[in-house]
DNA sequence: TGTACATCAGTGAACGCGCGTTCACTGATGTAC
DNA sequence: TGTACATCAGTGAACGCGCGTTCACTGATGTAC
């Protein structure tokens, strides 16, 4: 492990101890047994290691998304919102590093995801297209269905980390799950 | 007009000028004509303004809500939405001060929702239910389903708001108002 | 094989900043008798 | 009506903190000749 995924590794934990405005590169140093000038050797300045830090969250979360291939149409779904859900109430300030971060060059709609670049909507699109294929999901463009189910659960989590949501977290993510179906499945399910 | 109202609307735009993040004390009692220190007069500390501030831009949102009474029922969702969408955007850290401050006593889902602690959401439940009666809008518990729309509205601005969305307004706004409708509307509408 | 030199990770002190908050105070206004 | 006193908005200096970052440096390692 070099000193630089050291650094790196501090920085993940001590965003997830203390969220994204409670990281110091200051304490990274110290807690990674260097002084806090050190990290200026690996990282330009605090930015980059933030960028550092977004690229293996968003790594992260793409990971545990392509380890749920291979369920069948609704099922699929489902777990993808699941995995979302638990990807941000149980690592929270990683989930904020990924996604809310101004930092990282973001992918932009339309364009990169019609251009392919974001492998996890466009995947979603993708079977979103074939579940209208097979009468499933309703009309519409594909990937306008999945930035609303992206951003229904996006809500939703924001809603809860702000306290809103006095559920279990068996019922939270159930509701969640019913509110992305709406977006996207055909038909009367309930 | 008093100091303690002077400071408060300076708060609010410093809010609106530098944001959350941003917001000082000093800076607030510099540009109210006072002593930093003066603030304390008038406020126990930095929380209790920020308080005052969230209370004062939920009052600002509820009131825009108000304005919007008398519209048949699927324009006033869509009316609903855009004053959100309006409001998100147009005054980023007084919408953060209502809706996303940790400061402020949040109503709380189911039990502040139910007991009619938010007019707003309850408002909208209770038309939703109304449209339901009507076989315009899907079945479903109502207040879910407000929450629903809460949620999505919330997702997507906060992914345009992190600069996701190469979209003019109209069209972003457009797609928030499709979204939203897959929430609540029933059949198919495109 | 030995020596001179370059490279480079890491050090430690310091700079300058803005912050929330404390403290003892001033000075004007209002009120009680 | 006049005087003594309480109230209270506002002052100004200071405390202590943590931050990102700069600067000149040390000391070990590797490399060229």
């Amino acid at each position: 492990m070099t000193t630089k995924e050291r650094i790196l590794a501090v920085a993940i934990s001590e965003l997830e101890a203390n969220g994204l405005e409670g990281l110091s590169l200051r304490a990274v140093g110290q807690k990674a047994g260097i002084t806090p000038m050190a990290v200026y050797r690996h990282f330009a300045d605090k930015a980059a290691l933030l960028q550092a830090v977004g690229a293996h969250a968003l790594d992260l979360w793409q990971r545990r998304v392509q380890a749920l291939t291979g369920l069948p149409l609704p099922a699929a779904f489902d777990a993808l919102a699941t995995a979302f859900v638990d990807f941000a109430l149980d690592e929270p300030a990683l989930f904020d590093a990924a996604f809310v971060l101004k930092t990282r060059a973001e992918r932009i709609y339309p364009e990169d995801f019609e251009a392919g670049r974001s492998p996890v909507i466009g995947g979603v699109a993708q079977r979103l297209a074939e579940g209208q294929a097979a009468g499933l999901v309703r009309a519409g463009p594909p990937l306008e269905l999945a930035m609303g189910v992206w951003g229904v659960l996006q809500g939703l989590v924001d809603l809860h980390r702000s306290g809103r949501f006095n559920l279990s977290r068996t019922e939270f993510t159930a509701l969640c799950l019913r509110s992305a179906a709406r977006i996207y499945l055909k038909g009367e399910e309930e």
